[in-house]
DNA sequence: ATGTGCATGTAAATTGTTACATGATTCA
DNA sequence: TGAATCATGTAACAATTTACATGCACAT
């Protein structure tokens, strides 16, 4: 069923599910086409939430047959193309998901942490070389992180502060891991004993 | 392909994915039915990685079949089960896979996080609030973690020091969701300006 | 002319969860 | 005697990704 639902509630109404806000709320930000929408996942929450482009045009049609976003032809040269943006209906929902008191899932899947747990298998060599590739993982991270702090701050010009909120919370994130695995380093590493 | 391969490689032999690596990992240290692994999942890595009996189950067959563990009937009373433990074969793909210079996916979801994204669509008040309820998601779960420390230095006495070492991750891991959002929240807040 | 980017859309495959089906054992 | 726990297994379902299909615009 193809849908853009969660698991689908007993109530009258498809409900939306979260790539169906998300493909909203970036339309709300200015994210005008499907293509566009794409464009400002890949540049921003790309960290914390993924979408695919095979939800975001069913996500749009959805949308619109819900009366929360309208869309227009708009093409460029020969090359169609469609434009849209939040009716207010559109809006008063967004704000509704965002204010909803329910659960707010976190979900993890972190292969690197899966190896780690089970290094005891290995020498502690192997182990450590481990534990330096998800630090150098998350190093990594920091950095793509770092790069994109000049566009928050933009955003943070145009009024827009909570992006800036969620690139603090990354960097904080893997900042922690690295500090972590650093101190394990350091307490595990001598391997030349006194 | 009810099968828990990755993508299917191209290569002869049906490669096991990380959910069968998960299992043969739960077996070495020392789960023995698909119910005990079941157990272990949940006392340990469910924080960076889930697993359904639907994947355990099958998983076992799987594990079987390739001689990388073997399993005997041990009916407890006339309730039956069946008990495993890994072979040769199967600790050296478990330390293969361990070793393995192959891209550790880190994927995370979290709707939290989303929400606070499009939070500058709320007044400061409402956005606020958000952010209050992901530090104390994250406070909640640092209690939850803590809470499994002592089993974690048991773990450790022995001989197991990898389990301690993703739990202290997890830890800091939030310690810096709740910093952030601290900080954050402290200069936001005032609301009566002097 | 050719590769990259803009642009939309969907079919098929993959991956994973939920729910069901079944039944024994233990403890209150 | 009824609930919780132990125990195994699978069918159906849901959610998401990958790959395909198509074609214009623009720069080199």
């Amino acid at each position: 069923m193809r849908s853009l639902s969660p698991a689908s509630r007993p109530s009258g109404l498809a409900e939306l599910g979260a790539p169906a806000y998300v493909v909203l709320g970036m339309v709300h930000l200015g994210a005008r086409s499907g293509y566009e929408i794409k464009q400002a996942v890949e540049n921003s929450i790309r960290f914390f939430w993924t979408i695919s482009q095979a939800q975001i045009y069913p996500g749009l049609q959805l949308l619109e047959a819900a009366g929360l976003i309208t869309g227009r032809a708009d093409p460029q040269g020969r090359r169609p193309r469609r434009v849209f943006e939040t009716t207010r209906a559109g809006e008063a929902a967004l704000r509704d998901w965002l204010t909803r008191d329910e659960p707010m899932p976190f979900e993890l899947r972190d292969t690197g942490m899966l190896k780690v747990f089970f290094a005891d298998a290995l020498d502690r060599e192997q182990a450590l070389t481990l534990v330096r590739a998800i630090r150098k993982r998350s190093a990594d991270r920091v950095r793509t992180l770092r790069a994109i702090e000049p566009a928050a701050r933009a955003a943070e010009a145009d009024g827009n502060l909570y992006p800036g909120l969620t690139l603090r919370l990354g960097i904080a994130y893997h900042q922690a891991i690295i500090d972590v695995c650093t101190v394990f380093e350091r307490q595990s590493a001598p391997s030349r004993d006194g």
